[in-house]
This record gives C-alpha cells, structure tokens and sequence, in this order.
DNA sequence: AGTTTATGGCTCATTAATGAGTCAATTTGA
DNA sequence: TCAAATTGACTCATTAATGAGCCATAAACT
C-alpha cells in the first residue's frame, strides 16, 4: 500500500475533456452504437470507452482519437484531408523556428 | 519476456497527435521555455513532455491537455470561458438525449 | 408491467506509461 | 570558434492504465 500520486488539472483541462467524452458519446448514440460496438470497433474494452466518454484524464490521447474518429468527431475541427494539408504546413513551419531556446537567467518571459 | 500489444492507429488520429504536439512545441517556443522549465510548470519529467511534442500516442489525455492548457494552446478552439459555457449548453443536450441504444440485430447502422 | 438489453461502476491481474537518470549530439550566443 | 546550454534518445524501476469479468441498476421496446 503505498500513497497514490493523485495529479491535478487545471479546470480548463477538466472542461475540455469532458467535452470530448461527450462529443464521443453524442456521436455515438447519434449512429446508434452501443458501448460495446464501439469499444470493439475501436479495439478496447467497454470499461476503456466509458472512461474517455466520462472524460478520464488517465486515458492514453491515443485512444482517445482513435475513438473520436471512428465516430466522427473532428478533431481540431478539421476532417481527414484538411488535417494532412494542415500537418504538412506546420511542419514547414517548425522548420524555420528556432530549435532551441536560451531560457532568462531568472525568471520565465511569459504573460500569465 | 511477453509479446507487447502494438496498437495499431489511423492516420487520421496519428496526423491530429503529431499536430498537437507541434503546437505545443510552437507555443513553448513562442514563450522562449525551455522542455526543462515547461515539463516543470506542468508537474511531468521532460521526457514525458518530448513525447508529447512528438505526438506519442501512449501519452495520457490529461497531461496533454494540461501542457497545451499551460503553454496557451487553446483546446477546440475555444478560451477559458467559452469553453465552459460550451460544455453547460452540452450537458444539457446530453440530458435530452437517450440514455441507451438498442443495435439492430446484425450489423451496426452506420455510414461508412 | 414485464422482459430484454444497455449502461455504470466496481475488483483484480496484466500490460503499458511515467519518472529519474545518463549520454551524445545539436544549437545558441559571446 | 568555443563554451555553455538545450535537446533527443535511450534504460530501468516504479506507478498507473487497461482488460476481463462480474453485478446492480436503468432504460428501451412489446
């Protein structure tokens, strides 16, 4: 029995993924999908999906998407082929950012 | 020594990680962080963060969406106080919504 | 109302993610 | 060019996520 590292997450982050989780569900019960044809489309178990619908900050951002997309749910807001040209821009432009930073000796130069 | 399950990913999903792991690299970048100092004000080691900023699948939603959340990439588009309201408006959507499908005998209706 | 099915929420064993640390290579700024 | 710092990519021990199974409850349809 050993004391659990219990994480914390900004409220933003909390509203976002249970946003998610419903956008999932809502898209699935909108194709008439029980929980467990999803999850088996998908390749996991019903307990898995659950959790990403209830919005379960644990959940590998893997599945998440995988689910998110077998069901429809735009990721970014963007569908299939916009998301590539997207991608392939933003490499390019990664390209041309500087690849390291030299941090301020003290203090960080941000806006909060 | 047991054969590891490798999950399989569709690119689709795969394009939308590797996006959100470029705008967050983008977005530390802009704020001249460091990973170091970044992975420290998310509360992860450095290691998890570069895996983030690659687009690792296996990385949990929550601390993904934190380091977005920290470095000020907006999750669904959406700032602090939209994106709330935006979750109330859908939990009362959610409300109206069946709570349960009954799938059709053979074969999931769908429109792939 | 009764029946059937879907869902939610647990436990526990297993598998995978995470943290700590190291090292080489790259990049930045003087 | 040179030194200092950042980054990328590993290993390994630890912690957490996932799958399988079960049961109670709730919902849908006749």
């Amino acid at each position: 029995m050993v004391k659990p590292l219990s994480r914390t997450y900004s409220q933003y982050s909390l509203s976002a993924l249970e946003l998610m989780g419903q956008l999932v569900r809502e898209a699935r019960l909108g194709k008439a999908m029980t929980t467990t044809d999803l999850a088996a489309r998908a390749g996991i178990s019903r307990a898995l999906l659950q959790r990403i619908e209830r919005g379960d900050p644990g959940c590998s951002i893997g599945m998440v998407f995988e689910v998110a997309a077998i069901c429809g749910v735009p990721l970014f807001d963007l569908e299939q082929r916009q998301l590539s040209r997207h991608l392939m821009l933003h490499r390019e432009k990664m390209a041309l950012l500087p690849k390291a930073v030299r941090a301020s000796p003290k203090g960080v130069k941000d806006d909060f």
